[in-house]
DNA sequence: CTAAATTGTTATAGCTTTCACCAAACTTAC
DNA sequence: GTAAGTTTGGTGAAAGCTATAACAATTTAG
């Protein structure tokens, strides 16, 4: 009754939680977030921040708040985000042209040079961990699946 | 030049972000954490905690480390949440029998029944996020090529 | 026995979320 | 038009979770 079995890491039931989407997606995204930091290492940059840079690179002009809302996140968390980029000369705050309390947000010169970089690199850990599904036509499954998931109310 | 054209929600150009995995498994996993805060909110544990209670019940006297090498956090996490789990009666920290310096991890019997009903909980609103998946076919299918890319590396 | 590895722990830092705050803008009523 | 209240944008502080590094106690390897 005493000796338990000296389970390895793959000897263990994980019951429940094999079944579950939530836990599933958890251990995806972990795995996703860790490579990213691998291949990022030396740009200094986020996930979060990389995708900050990609919503004003397409849609320049946008508000720390607007930018927030496409990410899903809270505004308070774009201060952070958006001085560290400013401080690495990424992006930059130009006050609104109607509206004195908010700014508007634009990528440098340098900032899109930079950007273009990230997305080569993420591009290339993107395809190559996607070399695990069926082709482009599993990968375009996974992609609406997540897309039904991410919009899924209860 | 300098009249943005007032870009609602719906009008924001995600770039390439549309086409990564990574960012599509970071909203899909958001809204599954947050679904998850609603429906245990009363319950007062995350999904991390409820994680950790699924392990043990399943397999019972082990230690930490081993709990958290299985749920791929760090051992230091899991102070925190072995400390909480046992404030409130649910977990408990046995002496290890051959290793002094380690616990052996079981559920209480007042833990045995609440995992019994968050399970309960949880598995009723996966059932209700999975209603956006095409039957239990893609879902099947779904938690299939997420395992395969929580494990892929690079 | 000595050296190396492991367990639980703490401290520290980073990131994210929540809350309250102030200034600016908007809405409504005169 | 003005003046009131309300909403919105950016910010800062506090709380939460996670990851990293270091540490003491213990176990294991050589």
């Amino acid at each position: 009754m005493q000796d338990q079995p000296k389970k390895s890491d793959q000897d263990i039931d994980f019951g429940v939680l094999d079944e579950f989407l939530g836990y599933r997606l958890r251990r995806a995204q972990m795995n996703f977030f860790a490579k990213f930091g691998e291949v990022c290492e030396d740009l200094g940059i986020s996930p979060g921040l990389f995708a900050v840079l990609a919503i004003v690179e397409r849609n320049p002009g946008l508000t720390q708040t607007a930018v927030a809302q496409a990410l899903g996140n809270d505004r308070s968390a774009m201060v952070a985000a958006v001085d560290k980029l400013e401080s690495k000369n990424l992006l930059e705050r130009r006050p609104a042209v109607n509206d004195r309390r908010s700014y508007a947000l634009f990528l440098t010169a340098e900032g899109g040079r930079f950007f273009d970089n990230a997305v080569k690199r993420v591009s290339c850990y993107e395809n190559e961990m996607a070399k695990c599904l069926d082709g482009d036509e599993e990968k375009q499954w996974l992609l609406n699946a997540l897309e039904r998931l991410a919009n899924k109310s209860l």
